[in-house]
DNA sequence: TTGTAAGCGTTATCAG
DNA sequence: CTGATAACGCTTACAA
């Protein structure tokens, strides 16, 4: 009433506690469904809610949480909101948040080293509750990280191996997830496989790579290094379609033989099929490719990308419930058994062959193949003419 | 000192003013480098902030904007996070908003109306300054748009249309769109031209639809309606794929001939070339397909998609800067030249045909057509045989 | 130049 | 069962 504001007068409890003719701590009890509102009249119940709707109240976020010193907020920071890695992550996210009391506030970094510091920063002025960092691409130290561990704020990282910021993360099994390409091929009786391995800046890389060469190995295949190649350094996740297409170009312009890739991920797989097809090459009667990721791309390209599914909403849900069961946790008043011990720790989730129309026998085998094996939405039934 | 916290003590300026020597209030002035603070001796400042960064001190936002009475942030409303086209126009309205002092809090709808309610709530709570509605498919009115609007809170839509509601909102061209897609086809030489329009509870399904009426009224093609079909209603906008491969399939089967698709997007084209393939036929050598969006699966299918694109992030970039515009207005007492008066404006962005592989010169007449028309990334060279 | 003090809208403790 | 009242951490007149 003093104060009168200009234009903006908000609602308060006051506001509702004055027509309503009761006290503020009343109606604060029954608007809350508080503990203590058990021993509010009923028809006072109802009353006070009713002027509070017919007012419009609404409590005010900033004021409840200086107050109740919660937040109810849990920081989410994601490397790269384009990416569809991400997104797909922060969906799982979302979804094992939503059924909670806490909101997640994302922040977008666009890869940029700048951003993430400042995001950081925002997030503890914002005093969220647990951070979850979703990285797909690089992601570098921060001084903000230490901070947060000081603040024994909950935080796990997914997508990236952050262990070494001392951060608990979760991943997909990249080692197995390349054992698995590799032996998908081979089953399929390719015996020149080449091999689009990742930057090699990013740990993932040679994960995947060790997987496959101790595949190879068991089996006896030799990976000759005229057929592997490497994509360059890049700052951008997309980058890889670029690279794919470069590499298999070259290769092929070098006369280097191969019926099968193995792309360091979709992307780069979609690439190497670009170049593929430019030399009048198919795919997959002429060359089988393998992606890795299983992005939506993968499954409306035509073939049909077959690849290695990282479990990627599952991720980003099991992230949540990790940071939710920490908060959890943290109630027990002494440090309880050290929650820290957990914060080296790196979770491997188990990576899924997901076969479409990419890959196929060797093309010699090809016709005494079953069709079937080709799945549902072959497209290989009236085959090109071997010219 | 007297609620000993258990834990996380918090850094407050209390404790920097104590550490340092000084009062609340110089530390405060100091810190925030308010205008005030010019009296401040240089010294002072310099030891005041040498002491809070070594305290750690960050100042608590909800303290902050409770007092102040300003949030400093922007709700942004995705309504479908694994969508690229909502994610582009993030992208934009998070470019836009980065050199600003304004935080951009991001709700995801899941395209569920009780979410849409419920976060639309939660952003009234948070005192959000601005909102931007980011909507890829449907979005229905909202209770809290109203009170959205009685508070005076700039607002503004992407991607759809919600001047129904009385948003202004921000949109690409349909009309033109289609147009365009039509007449690119028609140059090239087709007269024979599927059109797989979207399902009937988009408005956009209609102004695009119209677009490619008008091109054909004007230059006397006949749109046969065996030829037409439309996608079924649903929720989820990866439903094109699926729906432009029932439809292309369908009509392949009843024998409609065709010798191009114009797709509502570039999904359901993606779903119409896996049709054609499957059936034996190449694109764009046997038909030529057209998309709309340009989303990044366009670009990295083989043969690349040619669409329709729409400039998302400048869609997003415009709409951030339309909500700041508004706050910078908001400051004049009086309520200035009726801001409302925008509230029913819609606003069109120009649609941009790219062309890519999908689509070329129908094939009789491609002998005589020089190959570079078709691009630099043409994969016809080494063209098919016709059987 | 620096300090004092009054709130911002809530919640929670403690009397009545 | 209901109502004062004291914080929460910060900004900002106004005093000194």
């Amino acid at each position: 009433m003093l104060t009168q504001n200009h234009y903006t007068k908000r609602i308060t409890l006051a506001d509702v506690a004055r027509v309503s003719g009761f006290s503020i701590s009343s109606v604060s009890l029954v608007l809350n469904e508080a503990p203590l509102s058990r021993y509010v009249a009923a028809s006072t119940k109802e009353h006070i809610r009713a002027v509070a709707s017919k007012l419009g109240y609404r409590p005010d976020a900033a004021a409840r949480s200086l107050r109740s010193r919660r937040s109810h907020t849990i920081g989410i920071m994601v490397s790269d909101i384009s990416d569809p890695f991400c997104t797909l992550i922060l969906q799982g996210i979302e979804k094992a948040l939503h059924p909670t009391t806490y909101l997640p506030i994302i922040m977008i970094a666009h890869n940029q080293r700048k951003q993430f510091g400042r995001h950081l920063e925002m997030m503890m002025e914002r005093r969220v509750e647990g951070l979850i960092l979703v990285a797909n691409w690089l992601f570098g130290e921060f001084d903000q990280l230490a901070d947060f561990r000081k603040s024994q704020i909950p935080m796990v990282g997914v997508g990236r191996d952050l262990t070494a910021s001392r951060v608990r993360s979760l991943q997909v099994d990249n080692e197995a997830g390349g054992y698995a390409a590799a032996r998908h091929l081979y089953d399929l009786g390719h015996r020149k496989i080449a091999v689009l391995r990742g930057p090699s800046e990013l740990a993932d890389s040679d994960r995947r790579w060790n997987g496959i060469q101790r595949f190879a190995s068991e089996v006896g295949l030799p990976l000759a290094s005229k057929r592997v190649g490497q994509l360059p350094a890049a700052d951008d996740p997309t980058s890889g379609f670029e690279g794919g297409y470069r590499l298999i170009s070259a290769m092929i312009e070098q006369g280097v033989e191969f019926t099968a890739v193995i792309a360091f991920d979709d992307l780069t797989g979609l690439g190497a099929i670009r170049a593929l097809r430019q030399t009048g090459r198919y795919v997959p009667e002429d060359c089988s490719v393998i992606g890795f990721d299983d992005v939506p791309h993968a499954a409306v390209n035509t073939p049909g990308l077959t690849t290695i599914r990282q479990p990627m909403e599952e991720m980003g849900s099991l992230a949540a419930k990790w940071v939710l069961d920490s908060l959890a946790d943290t109630k027990p008043s002494h440090t309880a058994t050290e929650t820290s011990s957990l914060s080296g720790t790196l979770h491997l989730l188990p990576p899924e062959l997901v076969i479409r129309q990419s890959t196929t026998r060797r093309l010699i085998d090809i016709r005494t193949a079953p069709v079937t094996r080709l799945g549902v939405a072959a497209q290989g039934r009236s085959r090109r003419k071997k010219e």
